[in-house]
DNA sequence: CCGCGTACTGTTTTT
DNA sequence: CAGTACGCGG
């Protein structure tokens, strides 16, 4: 199909910063391809070119659409990366200029820094029981805004506004940093603020990076936090920086992101071209008409445009008011057989988004009893997995045993005797000595006072990490080292005794399957050597996605904000209820809340805000059917309570919709077992990688 | 030092 | 209702 003349003015473009408003479906990634290759015709070096997005997901496929314009050899020249990753590149190409020991350092996702801030309010006897979650949130606010811990104590004694959480926050902050920098390691936040920094300081690394990178472009930039814009900043010093995205698809503020960045970008690049992609190629009229009336209710300052559809004709949005999450989900899934059986949908133009994933669950199970493949994105992260982490701190333990945290994590994992007395002991000698923890450990007889337990312990944990170590160096598969490590360790045996249930236990087991069955695709490429293998490790915290098969046909389900970016020829839209969506949490302030960039004291209004853009988000997904859904009852913390349906739905106008209501069985004792066979079916099934199979050996019994 | 029992408290979204 | 945090007895 042809550009039109908005698209062609993208394209073209120069040189110069410009700012792309794509409206949802308004073609921006084809836009940001055909712009790369336009770029790389006239004789623009692949290498010169960096685009950056937020999501692994969103950054393969746009480089896999380069490919496909200019050929998969030049596109692999370019860079195209998350904003994390690029930062993570930075910093480990300049580990001298940033003054590490050696050349080697950690990534801290949120569980490893809330365990940190665990440990610093610990040491400072806190009493109480703060939300650790909100403190790394608030420093992570200060990280972003660059406000050092001394100069935000400052600020904060001669403000007024010092809440209970500023104050414990500014206490555990410079503490926390150098808990960081004592394991040498960088959280999230640093991969971009540490890069910012050093660019600062050091003129003559930025301008390596800058002759390097000729042309920048960014992708979803409604989502760029403070620290990334000065990223931008410095490497693009106002020429060629491209940026697209939608103010209106602005959901990110929670963890930080600044909409003034992409509102104020022609002020932040001056003489910044602007071009308004308003033609939406995706979506039928009447699911148009219905995202438009939600937006044309929304306040604050905005980009104005508007959305006009290509696409007339189609069915009008229904919206189905069911009894409680039973019916809804028995609809849906009802729904979607008819549409695989009656109308040829195939499994993967069909989704189901919902605001939180513990909404799910009902849905996957009626899902699967209908045996319809379903597929989930989000929900928590693979590599966030306890047993993941574990196995993976166990590998990284054998393959550098100065990892003192990775160390600390299996230490006493599975239990073996060296708890938190032990541990302190064994980390005074090595402090004493002026050694490692590892090195304490290799030799416990020599710790003062160490029980005998906890001798035993160590000497079982160097056994298994020499093991694996020699295993590492006659060069085995990483696959089956591993494999041999979890029989050593006994993790099998730990998950079984230490699970609820079965189908907990199997749904561990299966996640370390996984893990494994990523090694071995590994394996089968080749890359076994050692130190590629430890590096892919440190790269793990970084990838959400777990080497996502697209193309399997599936029914995808997934949290209203996993799904931006996606499109569905058709789609539910379930839980429109008030306390669901908008989310309780966004409706009534709390001392945890961190306030989001430029909310000005107005924290619900803002928020509820971010919500109506949400809603339009996840109603822009639909091509040609949409379907919404809420439940007049549903059950929060175990009882059932009444519920109102959304706010937003009361904003869409009557003749745009078609409503009705669904009742359900008359039955519901015999529902209810049904359902209940249902979800235990599906614990048991539910595996991200192959059958996560493993004889359920029944609970050891002392 | 471990394991068991009891109480509580919560779940938005993700690099 | 579940998962976790804490306290106590071996």
């Amino acid at each position: 199909m042809e550009l039109n003349s908005s698209q062609r003015a993208a394209v073209e473009h120069d040189l110069g910063p410009m700012l792309v408003l794509a409206g949802a479906g308004s073609g921006k990634t084809r836009v940001v391809t055909e712009r790369i290759a336009r770029l790389l015709q006239r004789g623009v070096s692949a290498r010169s070119i960096l685009a950056m997005t937020f999501t692994n997901k969103a950054s393969a496929e746009m480089h896999e659409r380069v490919g496909k314009l200019v050929g998969a050899k030049l596109a692999r020249e370019l860079t195209v990366c998350t904003f994390h990753r690029f930062g993570l590149d930075v910093l480990g190409a300049e580990t001298k200029a940033l003054g590490l020991r050696g050349k080697s350092f950690a990534i801290f996702d949120q569980s490893d820094c809330t365990g940190v801030i665990r440990e610093v309010l610990r040491e400072l006897r806190s009493g109480r029981n703060y939300d650790v979650n909100a403190i790394l949130a608030r420093i992570s606010n200060a990280k972003n805004a660059f406000v050092e811990a001394e100069a935000w104590a400052e600020s904060q004694r001669k403000g007024k506004g010092l809440d209970e959480y500023d104050e414990i926050a500014m206490l555990v902050y410079p503490r926390y940093i150098a808990a960081l920098r004592a394991f040498q390691a960088f959280d999230f936040d640093d991969l971009i603020c540490e890069v910012v920094r050093l660019w600062q300081r050091r003129p003559d690394v930025l301008e390596r990076w800058r002759t390097r990178y000729r042309y920048v472009i960014v992708d979803e930039y409604q989502d760029t936090n403070h620290a990334q814009l000065e990223l931008l900043r410095l490497l693009g010093a106002h020429k060629n920086v491209v940026v697209v995205g939608d103010d209106d698809q602005s959901i990110y503020a929670w963890r930080g992101a600044d909409v003034r960045n992409i509102l104020d970008f022609e002020e932040h690049f001056t003489g910044a071209k602007v071009v308004k992609l308003e033609h939406n190629y995706r979506s039928r009229a009447p699911v148009l008409d219905v995202a438009n009336a939600v937006l044309a209710r929304s306040g604050g300052r905005r980009h104005k445009k508007s959305l006009i559809a290509t696409r007339m004709g189609g069915d009008k949005v229904q919206l189905v008011v069911c009894t409680d999450p039973d019916v809804e989900s028995s609809f849906v899934a009802t729904e979607a057989m008819r549409l695989l059986e009656r109308e040829g949908a195939r499994p993967k133009d069909i989704a189901v988004l919902y605001r939180s994933n513990l909404l799910s669950g009902p849905i996957e199970a009626a899902l699967k009893e209908r045996q319809i493949p379903v597929r989930m994105i989000g929900g928590t992260q693979f590599f966030e997995r306890k047993e993941v982490k574990d196995l993976i701190a166990y590998l990284r333990v054998a393959l550098d045993p100065e990892d003192e945290m990775s160390l600390r994590r299996i230490i006493n994992y599975p239990s073996r005797a060296i708890g938190d007395v032990a541990v302190s002991k064994l980390g005074a000698y090595a402090t004493a000595r002026e050694t490692s923890l590892w090195v304490a450990v290799t030799r416990p007889h020599a710790v003062h006072e160490l029980s005998t337990a906890a001798i035993e312990g160590c000497r079982q944990l160097v056994r298994i990490i020499e093991a694996t170590r020699q295993r590492f160096d006659r060069k085995e598969p990483s696959a089956e080292i591993a494999r041999a490590l979890l029989v050593d360790a006994g993790f099998k045996e730990d998950i079984t005794a230490g699970s609820t249930s079965n189908s907990v236990a199997a749904r561990r087991w299966g996640n370390l399957e996984g893990l494994l069955n990523v090694f071995a695709r590994r394996d089968d490429q080749g890359k076994g050597d050692r130190d590629q293998f430890a590096s892919f490790l440190r790269l793990l915290a970084l990838r959400q996605d777990s080497e996502e098969e697209e193309a399997t046909d599936r029914v995808t389900l997934s949290s209203m904000h996993g799904s931006k970016g996606l499109e569905f020829p058709y789609v539910f839209v379930i839980g429109l209820e008030e306390g669901i969506m908008p989310h309780q949490r966004t409706l009534t302030e709390r001392a945890t809340d961190v306030a989001p960039p430029g909310a000005d004291g107005d924290v619900v209004g803002h928020s509820i805000e971010e919500e109506r853009r949400l809603f339009y988000v996840a109603v822009t997904r639909a091509k040609d059917r949409l379907y919404m859904t809420y439940a007049k009852h549903r059950g929060s913390r175990g009882k059932m309570v009444a519920r109102t349906p959304s706010r937003f739905l009361l904003d869409v106008p009557d003749e745009l919709i078609e409503e009705r209501e669904e009742e359900g069985p008359q039955a519901p004792e015999l529902d209810k077992t049904k359902a209940g066979a249902a979800s235990v079916l599906a614990a048991l099934s539910f595996n991200p990688f192959s059958g996560g199979e493993m004889p359920l050996v029944p609970r050891r019994r002392p």
